[in-house]
DNA sequence: ACCGGACGTTAGCGCTCGCTAACCTGCCGC
DNA sequence: GCGGCAGGTTAGCGAGCGCTAACGTCCGGT
């Protein structure tokens, strides 16, 4: 009986790729990611165990694509608001903003990202990583023309300390959007300009 | 020839169960829960496999202790420092060089409270968390006091960005401790006070 | 009309992992 | 000086997991 073509409740035409990296986001967010078996995976699509296969080389590489494109979806956005002309102070703003309004979209991304960069093969690890250290570069320059009197390693750990902070999303379920969205900016700013 | 009586690089008459569960953070620090094996555990502090069991009763156990006893140190000298008389500004400065300085100290443990809360028990996670929320409740209040035009929720909202903020010491290594304890604290003080 | 590919299914292999069993050994108290 | 316990050892079980194999069905193009 699988003539039921699975009504899919919400994505409904989403491939099914797409489909598959946000229910097993999701699911590595919450049990880590040998926590989730294949089968899981499988079931929170409604499709049962190794159709993945048909998708996904292997369960490594559902991860590998995930944290792949976060990485590249940051840096691109990245890069782009940190080359707008402008003032260095508005730059850093838009910037803080961008990556705020990624962390309130995406949480369980956001989770993944931090915790299971330990989990990947050793080529997307590479890969990612390389991704993410151009990202914190991209910051480490807005910071520092925005912040003059901070040095570059300082700056660069400033970065990753505002990282953390943004990047509280997943626990921090008890304030609306707008209002979380609102307060982060101005924490992260406020950190930011303190630290000269 | 179990002769050797495996001279103990460090810790020396430090308790077997205490050597375990620091070999066990760190690994679980790197690899995750899942990830880690009871025969890895073993053979980090030279002891092989099963002879865990004569000291802890299951995986589980060692993950259950090694993070009760993580909220319950941050409890109690966070309600210390929480409950020392003062100008209420010093005191938010005090609770926040308190928890720096244990994120300083201990960037593995930081790591596995963040990132393995769900692979508890449903007993010990229950435990943590009711730390973890009382520890949260102490921050509230001291920030409220510093910071008077913040709300409760914005106040808890504000506290786990803060500690997002501070627990990012374990992508922090390329600052001297002492120079990155004193930034850390600059950037938290300076959010919370941009906060209002 | 039909063939081929896209996309499912179930069965099951092989391996790893947590844990137990059974056994060994040195030390400390009587 | 001997019995027992603390704390090791190796062998191996049972379950769960990632993945493959073999097979079924629909659907779209020639």
């Amino acid at each position: 009986m699988p003539a039921n073509p699975t009504p899919l409740v919400n994505g409904e035409k989403a491939n099914r790729r797409e489909q598959i990296l946000s229910a097993a986001a999701e699911l590595f967010a919450h049990h880590g990611f040998h926590g989730v078996g294949i089968d899981d995976i499988g079931a929170a699509v409604g499709i049962s165990g190794p159709a993945l296969y048909r998708h996904f080389r292997s369960k490594d590489a559902i991860l590998g694509e995930m944290l792949n494109s976060i990485s590249r979806y940051l840096l691109d956005g990245g890069t782009a608001r940190a080359s707008r002309p402008g003032d260095a102070d508005d730059t850093l703003i838009g910037l803080v903003r961008f990556h705020v309004d990624f962390a309130l979209a995406h949480p369980a991304l956001i989770t993944v990202q931090e915790r299971n960069l330990a989990n990947l093969t050793d080529a997307d690890r590479k890969q990612v990583r390389a991704l993410q250290r151009q990202y914190v570069e991209v910051w480490v320059r807005v910071i520092r023309e925005a912040v003059p009197e901070l040095g570059e390693r300082q700056a660069r750990s400033a970065a990753h300390a505002v990282f953390g902070l943004i990047n509280s999303t997943p626990y921090n379920r008890h304030l609306g959007d707008d209002e979380l969205a609102e307060l982060l900016c101005r924490l992260a700013l406020g950190a930011l300009r303190a630290a000269g």
